[in-house]
DNA sequence: CAAAAATGAATAATATAATATGCATTTTGC
DNA sequence: GCAAAATGCATATTATATTATTCATTTTTG
């Protein structure tokens, strides 16, 4: 089969967002990382799909108000995978 | 106001999803580790909610099958973001 | 169009994640 | 209860993310 969604892929798909959001905000990668105490180039390497720290995504989602989603995505999967279904 | 959520929570409750899955399966930190070519270390440190790459997340999430599902979810942010709301 | 701003990318230095090892504690299975 | 396995944690080393700097290219805007 193919269509398989690989770690790669998603690190781009994370990227993709994080420039969306900011291009959203009309702020450069500069501003961002002033706010952020980050580095305009690990701005640019998230936004690239490099291999950032958790650290770095969690802080960018922050600014942009993804953070409490992101968190209650998680905690839905520890919901529907921590107890196995009764059917 | 109260109940905002932190970077440092969301990365505990990462931890506490790989946890979750890692013992609905069964498996052992070691075990998780080799199959995915990491160390339990990081492992460990993943479940107790330090500060790993996001490599080392997606890898553990492709192998709980929990890939796909959070790139939907990334896609899905670019989506609702992207554009303004016409409204 | 021209100037300025912003971005992409490379190199080198620093900070830190990943690792290996060892040991104490906890958990599991008999 | 006891032995074995698994986990938590500490230190030291290695690999790599982050950073600073610089320059080429692209985008903006006046």
């Amino acid at each position: 089969m193919f269509g398989n969604i690989t770690v790669k892929d998603v690190k781009k798909h994370v990227g993709s967002l994080v420039k969306t959001m900011r291009q959203r905000d009309a702020i450069t990668q500069e501003e961002l990382a002033e706010k952020l105490d980050l580095s305009r180039i690990t701005i640019q390497n998230l936004e690239a799909g490099k291999n950032p720290t958790i650290d770095t995504v969690l802080k960018v989602f922050q600014y942009f108000d993804l953070l409490a989603g992101f968190d209650s995505y998680v905690a839905n999967e520890i919901q529907n995978n921590g107890q196995q279904s009764l059917y």
